[in-house]
DNA sequence: TATGAATGAGAGTTCATTCAT
DNA sequence: AATGAATGAACTCTCATTCAT
């Protein structure tokens, strides 16, 4: 029944123009967020009109869809590969470090982006759904990463999930530093103290 | 420009019915979210015409604010006092659990709530303003429930921030379960067992 | 999940509003055909709001279907009840004259409306059904008024549905005169003659 | 402000893709109506491009005129052929019977087509002339089947229009049976003795 | 004071038509 | 000659806010 189809382009000049469409939609929902952009603002902020909007996406939810995707693909995917490259056997102070740098970087460069993520992932459904893929994404790289002697495989589950949060909120501190008394080398310093006594092998935790 | 001044209600019918629209967004707010609930609905399920609603508040970002920050008076304060009520001297392990169940209660009793304000509070400067003197609250609630001797000053807030912290992350994953593999009570000890560490005198982290 | 409800009017001035939009609406349709009137132009002819309208109506189909319903309403049904009340026993002749005189007022009066449903009715389903039950209404209308001692039962009801068909006909050819080379007077009396050679009883049809 | 004339193919292969625009247009005019067809689907059926459908046609309404125009030459004509070569002089049931069969087989067939084109052709002006003309064809058609020593010339117009709007019926409950009551062979026995009964010479109506 | 009908700007989306390639 | 990507005006519908009653 719906012959609209969506059009997947072939050519360089329309790839060119989608991702312009992708780019756009990621910067505007990144600054505004997802209820705060429309579809005119997009198609302006990419040069295209809005007819040509709707030829390459869906409707606006797919943008959104894309926008992120691209997002994790092109940015993400590159910090996780350089995490699993790490020369083995590695040293645990150096993996947690190198860790919580990832994060750091992923927050300085594109705060605005991965919150707005955030927000959007547990309030609909759908991208939740295409979320939740990434977040598993980064979790086995660092599985990957910590597979090494010094770390025992018991309850390894639950410390990549607390190297992966805390991680995670010493980036989110950075990126927007909003408690003005933590002293960001301190609260470092103590993540990752409390990261390498946890992960430690002789530790049975 | 806007002339019709928002009314303080003195008299006892008007400040119930402020507090019907109140919860009545908090609900709604809570459950659909913030761009999904409509003035009418608010309007409806508060018994009042959307006329009233305006009286008592100047637009839809104000309802917002007054239902979380009744939200967080009436719900986050009597919790904060109970760990401020701790008979002292605590023992550490004890302040930790404490701390834990706080947090899990919030979420396993308020789970959509907490969710709606977390995903509005970075999008929206004013709401995030106003949210952050509540984090002030609990952190302040912490530092004297943490006041003991058997805990260095040193670096304090830090490790109250990680306190905070890790006990947020405990109480989320106990309210939603996103990662299925994760088991909770391991998830705890382990949390318990960093913090205790983190927090004891003779380690001067 | 839908909560918002179409307004059901009680108050005088709404009934009043509501009327003035489907009799825009009706206007409109009938001269320009339903895809050729936009929600705007119903709107401004009825003196209201775009709003206004889609707080009387769910959507345009919705003020499609209720503009019919008041035409038939108000003015077929008017001419039933005249059919209905022909004084008994009937002449034949009379009836079938009266029949007539009846399709030809609702065309004369409402040509434009009448074609309209019937363009309409073959194409959205939800119309079709909603119509079907007018064409009811006077075919057995038609039933009541021929139910009549000098009329046979047998095969009533095709009887009644060529009475019908042909009275049509003599309407729309009275309204439109798309033939401009048939005498109306002539065509009237043929039908009438076959229409009373048809329904006579000592023929056995 | 038209500069681009419409072309008039010459060559075969132009004239084939003409057709083709034409065959697709009645297709999907004729299963989805006017107004939910779009361009792109019938440039798509036909299997050339949406530019190329307005090198052939000036616009789409334009497809439309030349889909029935195209159907009418290449179905109706054929029938009234059949009609006009009936051996004569032609027993005036024969001929009744004949001119119904004509209208069932073409709304048995081709239902939709000819449906489409009821509901288009009183709603736009310029395609009710257009179709003005084949019904000219039809009548004349019949006038000439009819010129029969047993069937008087007064009044004819108005006989042969009867002729075909009964047939009409028929052929129209035939191919939908709007009314479930009504039993098929009766109604065709009632309406060929109707017409048998008017065309009769020596009833001089 | 309270109402809730009314407003209308602005949202997402479609599609007949054009024109650079 | 043919393409089909691009256009953008126009469509249907929503909802925060106002104001006559």
């Amino acid at each position: 029944m719906n012959d609209t189809a969506v059009r997947e382009p072939i050519q360089k000049r329309s790839i060119e123009k989608k991702t312009r469409i992708i780019t756009a939609g990621l910067d505007l929902f990144s600054k505004k967020g997802y209820y705060n952009t429309n579809t005119v603002q997009i198609a302006k902020a990419a040069g295209v009109s809005t007819g040509t909007v709707y030829s390459y996406f869906k409707d606006k939810k797919d943008i959104y869809i894309a926008s992120f995707e691209y997002f994790l693909d092109s940015y993400l995917r590159p910090l996780l590969n350089e995490l699993e490259r790490l020369p083995k056997p590695v040293d645990m102070q150096v993996l947690v470090d190198k860790c919580i740098d990832l994060f750091i970087d992923l927050y300085v460069n594109s705060k605005q982006t991965v919150n707005e993520l955030g927000r959007m992932q547990q309030s609909e459904p759908e991208i939740m759904q295409r979320f939740a893929a990434y977040e598993d994404m980064i979790l086995s790289a660092l599985v990957k990463a910590v597979d090494h002697p010094s770390v025992t495989k018991k309850n390894l589950s639950e410390k990549i999930y607390l190297l992966y949060t805390l991680a995670d909120v010493l980036g989110q501190e950075h990126a927007f530093h909003y408690h003005r008394n933590i002293d960001l080398e301190v609260l470092r310093r103590q993540i990752t103290t409390m990261l390498t006594y946890l992960l430690q092998k002789d530790k049975e935790n």
